[in-house]
DNA sequence: TGGAATTCAATTGTACACAATCTAATTTTA
DNA sequence: TAAAATTAGATTGTGTACAATTGAATTCCA
């Protein structure tokens, strides 16, 4: 038992050093473009919807305000993105691609497979590992 | 194929999550240690190997002195570790628990049990992730 | 053996994370 | 409908992460 749980330590301490791993192999590939990975996770999210409320990237992205607000002021700050306060509810601000953000999609266009190809993730450890981390995830999602 | 390169994509952010989801929920038991996660992790590695070099703790870790030396700071400022320099080899500073440090132990005895049930891993998740993870690991390692 | 290379830790600077608090705007409800 | 509660985002403060540089100590090696 006491032996279970020295266990369980590691597979926490397994999930922090994987994700920080994985944030370095990020690294070279969008410091070339001038993004760090959590502003690269920001940029797909609006990539795939466009307009989002910085409520609703937190939502997508698992990040509070704390976090969003002076990320999206250096993304703002880099002309990428805009972000404009809601006419409707000005509690609500919301982030939009300016041209050259929208531009950036094509330039990042091969950074998956870079990174596939870099962290070298095999089909079955994919297909084990996805459905079971996105359990995880799901199992302590709000609401 | 583009399929396949936005699943990456996914998995890498699977871990990202996971790894601020595990911490989130180590927070409250650790806060009533006054510890960090990161600091928590070095004080499981002192109470494993009782002297260590900041080096070593680094290896252990995968962190580099950058974020070590402000942290064993304030482990050394709540006096749980002592950072002595080496008389052997000047470069090198071993850090020692104090008392208080190894007292600690007994108190952070049931963190693992707690998390465990926090986090609800199955045996199977458990039997699968940690074996699959640490390949992935040791596959990027140095040397 | 003495200068070059290496090693170890510390420092500097930038960028997350997140708890806690604050402010303004909107919605609820008594 | 006006006060209370809620919501959205910003702010403040603490603590990681990590690249890059520095400086002191040690090792290498010509």
């Amino acid at each position: 038992m006491k032996q279970q749980l020295k266990l369980s330590n590691q597979l926490c301490f397994s999930f922090y050093a994987l994700s920080r791993l994985v944030t370095s192999h990020y690294q070279p590939l969008l410091g070339a473009l001038d993004l760090t990975y959590p502003q690269y996770l920001v940029m797909l999210a609006l990539w795939e919807h466009d307009i989002l409320s910085v409520k609703a990237l937190g939502r997508l992205l698992m990040l509070d305000s704390g976090t969003l607000t002076p990320l999206l002021k250096r993304l703002e700050a880099k002309k990428l993105i805009k972000r404009v306060r809601s006419k409707e509810d000005e509690r609500i601000v919301n982030i939009h691609l300016t041209a050259a953000g929208k531009h950036l999609q094509q330039q990042a266009a091969d950074v998956p497979e870079k990174i596939s190809c870099s962290m070298g993730f095999t089909a079955e450890e994919f297909n084990t590992l996805k459905p079971m981390i996105d359990i995880i995830l799901q199992r302590h999602a709000e609401e």
